[in-house]
RNA sequence: GGCGCAUUGGUGUAGUUGGUUAACACGCUGCCCUCUCAAGGCAGAGAUCACGGGUUCGAGUCCCGUAUGCGCUACCA
């Protein structure tokens, strides 16, 4: 039988990265095993969702390189078949009608009074099943339905027995009847309520393994007892950890904001690669074998080593994932709000730096061009003519960046005259030395003399004429990378004087800007 | 409150059927390289494997208890 997963996410917001994490998992499963992965919009919370988040959602997807097959189907325009199954089952008297009065839910106090209740249950007593409308008579049931008194229909879960099902990541998992309250499946006003719409989209969707959050390992008890009552086959569930907050609190955007959205590192300069690769790694890891930061990326052959490193390629992800490798404790994902240089998980940061630098120009190039253009640094020129030039240069300016948003930031000056000097560089490479302020501009009449204009040259020019001054390169080098980049620091100074030209170098070092700024 | 799940250095993880000094990556420290910063190379700090019992010649690996965290316990998803 082809495996089937899906990914049933609820259109209440952006993209959690935990979401994210569920579905590549879900994705990779499918790809290994050759089956088809499906997109479910669980939109059935008419109050919450929203079509921006259905469509942040699917973008967010696309951005991670996880095509799903088939229609994307949503939950909500199956609500009628939802009813239609609740009343079968009521009908078989495998469900009944409550007609208690709804209770209104203050959304924000719920959980505490969940716990009340159930707390005032256990001292009274009380059993989650004496519900009075549960042995009702048909004919009464029937009657006060058709006087028009509202009532919600709830499962009718036996007296006797417990559920059993096999939890690819969690085990064997075990929960006795008198665990489970009668459920609700339709609410009074016949909305149809999650753990019933789920159970019938995965049985209409064929859906073969059920691959999700461990939030919901409890729930699958109740909706295994849908699945019987409508003689459905049960499919396999693996429950995935969850990933937590710094000190192991959930991982919220009320309390954490917008680092929990995978929006924010595709806007971020992330790499769709390499946050796959470090979400691929957060509660699963290849095979018990030792890690190695050695792989190569881009290559996509099968290695022949089984050892794995951790920077994998998409075909190496696929072909070492399984199932039974994800591990059972949550995750967590580590950030500081307070430090902009950690403002995200260290380890992503440097994942994505490895990226950049390591990976194939032919790939990396079009993503440069994204951000240039985004902030008006790109020129067509870059494309045909400068070519070659610009493919030199973010090459070079690559081996020091942690995301592409550093092409547009730091590596402005190399795509525009337009740049800032930064205080800090400008005070230690040149206020210092005063002496520069005419040394540079003599610096850029001796560099003008070379032809043809290279690093080598550059450098045995400069060399010889620091000599001639009696100073050290050093000061003129620092100088000049101030002088030609704003910067305190980069690559090696001569290369930039490659790549930036004779020209464009030597007016640069003749700027006063520097100077009186 | 009840039920369930988890617990290896700061973080992510490895640790095959229990067997010498618990491994790797990120981060951190120092050194080398050097025109700066990275990268790279080398070295290092950091874990009584949550705690307490037990089984065993021997336990991170098996059992019990405790603690902590997380989840579920809704006419939310």
């Amino acid at each position: 039988m082809t495996v089937r997963v899906r990914f049933a996410p609820s259109p209440t917001g952006y993209l959690h990265i935990g979401a994210a994490r569920s579905a590549l998992f879900n994705w990779l499963y499918a790809q290994k095993t050759g089956g088809k992965f499906l997109l479910r919009i669980e939109d059935t919370d008419l109050q919450r969702s929203t079509e921006e988040s259905t469509k942040s959602i699917i973008e967010g997807l696309e951005w991670l390189g996880l095509a799903f097959d088939e229609e994307m189907v949503f939950q909500s325009a199956n609500a009628d078949k939802h009813r239609a199954v609740a009343n079968k089952l009521g009908a078989e008297g495998k469900a009944y009608r409550d007609f208690t009065p709804r209770r209104e839910r203050d959304d924000a106090t719920v959980k505490q009074g969940v716990a009340d209740r159930a707390r005032a249950h256990a001292s009274e007593g009380f059993d989650s099943r004496s519900n009075p409308y549960r042995d009702l008579s048909r004919e009464e049931s029937d009657q006060r339905a058709a006087s028009g008194e509202p009532f919600a229909v709830r499962l009718k879960i036996p007296r006797e027995g417990k559920t059993h099902f096999e939890d690819i990541v969690y085990g064997s998992q075990e929960r006795d009847y008198s665990e489970i309250e009668d459920l609700v499946l339709l609410r009074s006003d016949g909305h149809p309520l999650y753990n019933l719409s789920v159970v019938i989209d995965d049985i209409e969707m064929g859906i073969t393994d059920v691959i999700r959050g461990q939030d919901h390992l409890t729930n699958t008890h109740k909706q295994i007892l849908i699945y019987e009552a409508l003689g459905a086959r049960v499919p396999r569930f693996a429950h995935l950890p969850l990933i937590l907050a710094p000190g192991g609190k959930k991982l919220s955007k009320r309390i954490h904001g917008e680092i929990v959205s995978l929006t924010t590192y595709r806007d971020a300069g992330f790499l769709p690669a390499a946050f796959r690769n470090f979400l691929a790694l957060i509660g699963w890891a290849p095979s018990g074998v030792q890690f190695a930061a050695d792989s190569t990326l881009g290559n996509d052959e099968i290695p022949v080593d089984p050892r794995v490193g951790e920077l994998m390629s998409l075909r190496e992800l696929i072909d070492n994932f399984s199932l039974e490798r994800i591990h059972r404790n949550n995750a967590i994902f580590n950030f500081d709000a307070n430090n902009p240089k950690r403002w995200t998980d260290d380890k992503a940061l440097w994942m994505n730096a490895e990226y950049i630098r390591t990976m194939s120009l032919e790939e990396l190039l079009p993503m440069v061009k994204a951000e240039l253009r985004a902030n008006k640094l790109w020129r067509e020129e870059y494309e045909d003519d400068e070519g070659e030039w610009f493919a030199k240069t973010v090459d070079l300016i690559r081996q020091r960046f942690h995301t592409l948003k550093d092409f547009s930031s730091q590596g402005r000056a190399y795509f525009s005259d337009d740049f800032d000097f930064e205080d800090t560089a400008v005070n230690k490479n040149l206020k210092k030395q005063p002496l520069l302020k005419q040394l540079l501009p003599a610096l850029a009449d001796r560099l003008e003399e070379i032809d043809p204009f290279t690093a080598e040259t550059s450098e045995a020019a400069l060399r010889l004429f620091a000599e001639e001054q009696g100073v050290k390169a050093g000061l003129l080098i620092n100088g000049s990378r101030t002088m030609l980049t704003g910067q305190a620091v980069g690559p090696s100074m001569f290369e930039v004087f490659a790549v930036l030209g004779k020209d464009r170098s030597a007016t640069r070092l003749r700027s006063g800007v520097p100077w009186f700024a």
